[in-house]
Formats: C-alpha cells, sequence, structure tokens
DNA sequence: CTTTGGATCGTCT
DNA sequence: GACGATCCAAAGG
C-alpha cells in the first residue's frame, strides 16, 4: 500500500479500499464494506466540531488507524485519509475473512459467552465485531497501517476495488445527521456485507 | 422473520 | 447530564 493513495478525499479512499486486506498477526480479512467521513463538513463525523482529545488521531497524517470506543462496550476502526490536518476517515463496517479464522471465532466466542461462536460469515459483520473478532482495540489508536512494523497493517494483494455494477453505494448506517448522504460502499452481493 | 430493550461509559454540552 | 459511526438475546408473530 502506498502511502499517497490514501491521500485524497474520503469519498475516493472508500471504494478504493474495497478489497484490500487488514492483517494483526495471523490474522487476514478483505474489506468488503465502507463508510466515508468528512471531517469538519460532515456533521456525522466525530471531527464535524473540530479537534478533540477523542478525535485526535484523524487530524494525523493518512494511513493512521482511528480507534474510537462507542455504546459504552464497543470499539470501531477507521483508516485515516487525506492531507495530515484534515480529518478525513474511512469507517470499517465489514471484512471478509481470509486467514485466522479459529482465532477471530475463539475472540467472538469470548464475548458472546452463552450463545458460542458464530457463523463464518459473522466473524467480521458489523463494525464493532470485526475490531472484536481482530482483536483491534484503543491499543491500536494512532498505528501506522502502512509501516511493515506495525501490530496491524493494511495490505494490497492487488484485488482490484470493485467499480461499475460491481460497486455498491447507499446511506450511512447508524447515524442521526447527515443521513440523506449516500457515503457507504460495498462490494454488490458480497455476503459479508452487513 | 421482526421488534424490543438492555448493556455500559467516555466524551462533549 | 445526555447520548452515541452497536450488538445481542429474548419475546412476539
Amino acid at each position: 500500500m502506498r502511502r499517497d493513495a490514501l491521500v485524497a478525499g474520503p469519498l475516493d479512499v472508500a471504494p478504493f479500499l474495497l478489497g484490500k486486506l487488514v492483517v494483526h498477526g495471523e490474522m487476514a480479512a478483505r474489506i468488503v464494506e465502507v463508510e466515508a467521513y468528512h471531517g469538519e463538513l460532515d456533521p456525522a463525523s466525530h471531527a464535524y466540531r473540530g479537534r478533540t482529545a477523542r478525535n485526535a488521531t484523524m487530524f494525523g497524517p493518512a494511513g493512521l488507524l482511528y480507534v474510537y470506543f462507542s455504546y459504552g462496550m464497543h470499539w470501531c476502526a477507521n483508516v485515516v485519509c487525506g492531507e495530515e490536518g484534515v480529518a478525513c476517515a474511512v469507517l470499517l463496517r465489514a471484512l471478509e475473512p481470509v486467514a485466522g479464522t479459529g482465532e477471530m471465532a475463539a475472540a467472538r466466542a469470548a464475548h458472546r459467552r452463552a450463545s458460542g461462536p458464530p457463523p463464518e460469515r459473522d466473524l467480521c459483520r458489523g463494525p464493532a465485531n470485526l475490531t472484536r473478532a481482530l482483536g483491534i482495540g484503543k491499543e491500536h489508536d494512532g498505528v501506522d497501517l502502512l509501516s511493515p512494523s506495525s501490530p496491524v497493517r493494511l495490505v494490497d494483494d492487488g484485488v482490484p476495488p470493485p467499480s461499475g455494477a460491481a460497486l455498491a453505494q447507499g446511506p450511512r448506517i447508524g447515524i442521526s445527521r447527515a443521513t440523506e448522504l449516500e457515503w457507504r460502499f460495498w462490494i454488490a452481493g458480497n455476503r459479508y456485507v452487513s
């Protein structure tokens, strides 16, 4: 992954990230669904009202991982994009498990307890589920996804982003403002989409 | 299948 | 003091 590929607006970077791999240890999963958040121009973004301690990572250089805590129990992961100082990010909403699925299932099962591990299709389905499966938490906020020495990395294995009819687009999920914007992107027909 | 309510806490107003 | 870029289990149809 070249960093300059991420130095662009979130509406360009979001579809570009579809098909890329997120790697953590022996685990790898392919991005199949994302949402774009455009910092200070976007009422639904954490950075809409400017820089705070929580959203500081969003203002960093492209390629950082922004992790935030939500609803008192969930972690969500974003890829920071755009120029440094501009708070753009792409939320990861669903991934297709590629490697290390046993470890992912164990991580999910540990949290779900009684109900056991979810079916493979649901391992990384949903923004909080995928961080749980991959073991991503607050300790990963601000790590450089493009550095070979980082625990969590973004890898391009040559699978091209979807284009034309293979690229689907619609409203973002779970927000209360700017709901008219169709800033969610996914791979059309992919069964791992949430 | 759909609907509903509970969990649970950091952050910003 | 309210609320959120959510998920899950239980209950109802």
